[in-house]
DNA sequence: AAAATAATTTAGACAAATCTAAATTAAGTT
DNA sequence: AACTTAATTTAGATTTGTCTAAATTATTTT
């Protein structure tokens, strides 16, 4: 019923690659965990055994409903704390990630409990991204990615899809967060670069690879 | 600059030991932390290579001045997030020990500054203990043990010297917590135990043990 | 002061989580 | 289909924190 923080990192991590890809593989998540393929390869025994995984030698893996039960509480307690740390610490949006990855492991499930109700039941972190609810349900949230959405029309920036600092530094740079408005002027095709309008006027390019990871919904 | 959770745990049960006691031997300390006195000797090692520690082996320990300083950076960790539990998340005054225990170890110091101002700076946790500043400066706060305080003199409950699950709970049952005033009427000599009132009227027996660890202030 | 007892340390082992290097299996290529 | 390459797993070692049992040192008692 509790696991090690390495136990927690590895389920959480696991979540999220599947979500992409159907199933998950050896390298694919050492790469993610800056960590060897035979420590993968050992965790998984563990985790298989616990029953949170289905894996067989050679096949990737996926978390059991019982492993994602588990994601889903870690996605929680992360999402929480970087909404507390973002509205009541005053941290910015790129800073709160980090810390959160430390307080997501401590998991008294009441301590969890009040602070979603002292922040008043969030349904989104600072994001953008969905917050499971005590019972682990999640809002599907069918986004879409900038590269999709027809030109010019002005959507909203609901969140990123990619946690890395790089990324956040380069929105940062861009002055694109959640919540600004943006909109497609032209597609290039010869690199898949877009030309974009932020906030009122602002004329920018970006990169095919930056813009598959801007999460945008209509409501704008 | 950075310490495992047992290192840490380690370093604040001496701090608190070698208050009482100048120096803290080794059976004290595995008592107080349920582990066994070989590991304590393992540990008390390593904390000396750091320089955290004065051991000469047969010896007993105190921390050295560096040593403090981690300790109090841990003390003031969890007195805040013990002040932001029953302040904000409306835990009881028995609970929150714990679950800073397990906060305490998250040590990002930004974190920690931020929740400090987010609470306005307080200067004592909810069971009346002083929270170092981040400099790690702490108020004397000269206590009296209420085995000390004169007879039929007004006076109030400003901390408990243990935190024992048993003390707390034994507390909770007689109606006694930080801010509740009380008198002493009767000192029985035959085994040190007291005659007290209160709150307004109520007359309660409680015995030596207890009395010595119901700390004291005069400002009632 | 010698003997008995208690406290502490050492020696050797174990589990968790990691690593490197070697072996194995799967996938892609000619 | 055989060969090459890439991915994965196994084998064996390492570190951290713990343990038990035995050895050592300190303390207390007679």
């Amino acid at each position: 019923m509790n696991y090690s923080v390495s136990e927690e990192n590895y389920i959480k991590t696991i979540f999220h690659l599947q979500k992409k890809e159907g199933t998950v593989t050896t390298n694919e998540l050492a790469g993610e965990l800056k960590t060897r393929p035979a420590s993968v390869t050992d965790m998984m025994k563990k985790l298989k055994a616990k029953k949170l995984l289905h894996y067989q030698p050679y096949q990737g893996f996926r978390l059991t409903t019982d492993g994602s039960k588990v994601a889903l509480g870690i996605i929680r307690r992360h999402r929480l704390w970087e909404y507390f740390l973002a509205e009541k610490l005053k941290f910015t949006w790129d800073e709160v990630h980090e810390v959160a990855e430390e307080l997501e492991h401590v998991s008294n499930k009441k301590l969890i409990d009040k602070l979603d109700a002292y922040l008043g039941f969030p349904k989104k972190d600072p994001h953008g991204d969905p917050i499971p609810d005590a019972q682990g349900k999640i809002e599907s949230g069918k986004k879409i990615r900038l590269p999709e959405v027809p030109l010019n029309t002005s959507c909203l920036v609901s969140g990123v899809s990619n946690q890395s600092g790089e990324i956040l530094d380069l929105l940062k740079h861009k002055k694109i967060s959640i919540g600004t408005v943006v909109e497609v002027r032209k597609r290039f095709e010869f690199d898949q670069s877009l030309e974009i309008r932020t906030g009122k006027q602002t004329i920018i390019n970006i990169s095919r690879e930056l813009a598959e990871n801007i999460l945008i919904s209509y409501e704008a």
